[in-house]
DNA sequence: AAGAGGTGCAACCGCGCGAGT
DNA sequence: TACTCGCGCGGTTGCACCTCT
């Protein structure tokens, strides 16, 4: 099917923007709060697309952006999180106060990667350079070789206070600890205020079987469920359930044997389940 | 000093998704 | 069911700036 432009191409302007244009913007968010992005232009004076409108001011403009440099800790905690989301910028971002996903994703390629290549370790799967070939070639024939339990807990917005706690124990084996391991209950109203709510907990087999296991919670805050038309992390979760109460949804990736899934969990099919 | 190549980042593009009709 | 609409995401591009020779 068909798709009709976001906007009026050749009444808009493109590239980059003026000092003008931010202030116009600005102003129009300040007063009238950010709405529908499309019809934003027009009542705002400016000859932009609506989607480059919501990029700019959610990219540079908002005032509670933190500019400047990345920590070392925002670089570690970056690297950690995308071992185990991948390129999920959006989802990665949530858990930087101040940062937008496309400055991490701009820093990752720009300077993470080769962070983690001088580390000797390959940028996309975190695994040592050496052996991501035979690596790849196991997983894709289904043989595993580390087993995983991922456990984030994405309540707190403060990275000096995240109760995650990733401790690398070498480069190699891929092996991580949590202090809190279970985090799968369903939201509480303190839980409300958080945007995001994750856990997740990692074992690792000693028969050096290949198995992942990811617990997601999510608990999205009542206005952000509002506001929101699908959770940050896309899950096959029905809709209702976000907006009723928090949802706790586990996953195994990787061989199903040795599985360890929460214990809260009913299995629904081979690979996730909720509770 | 100047040109070439590299780097960083703002902005754009195309697509998927959910909601609405 | 088929289609449109609007939002948001991840990937890519373009250009200003920097470094090297």
């Amino acid at each position: 099917m068909g798709r009709s432009p976001c906007c009026e191409k050749a009444h808009t302007n493109k590239g980059a923007w003026t000092k003008e244009e931010d202030q116009r913007l600005v102003n129009y968010i300040r007063s009238h709060g950010e709405g529908c992005w499309r019809s934003l232009p027009k009542p705002a004076g400016l000859q932009r697309c609506g989607k480059s409108c919501r990029l700019r001011w959610i990219n540079y403009l908002r005032p509670d952006l933190k500019r400047g440099n990345f920590t070392e800790e925002e670089d570690e905690l970056i690297i950690k999180l995308h071992s185990l989301l991948g390129n999920k910028w959006s989802v990665i971002a949530g858990r930087l106060p101040g940062r937008t996903d496309n400055e991490i994703k701009n820093y990752w390629n720009t300077h993470i990667k080769r962070k983690l290549i001088s580390r000797g370790l390959d940028p996309q799967t975190h695994r040592p350079l050496s052996t991501t070939t035979a690596t790849s070639t196991a997983t894709a024939t289904s043989t595993s070789t580390a087993t995983k339990n991922i456990c984030l807990d994405m309540r707190n917005t403060s990275v000096a206070a995240t109760p995650l706690s990733l401790n690398d124990q070498n480069s190699t084996n891929y092996s991580y600890s949590f202090e809190e391991e279970t985090k799968c209950s369903s939201s509480t109203t303190e839980e409300r205020h958080e945007p995001l709510e994750a856990s997740a907990a990692v074992t690792e087999k000693s028969s050096g079987e290949v198995m992942i296991n990811l617990e997601l919670s999510i608990g999205l805050p009542f206005q952000a469920m509002v506001a929101q038309r699908r959770p940050t992390v896309a899950l096959p979760v029905a809709a209702t359930e976000l907006v009723e109460k928090a949802v706790c949804l586990c996953w195994q990736i990787g061989s199903q044997s040795g599985q360890q899934f929460c214990g809260k969990c009913q299995t629904t099919n081979g690979f996730y389940k909720y509770c």
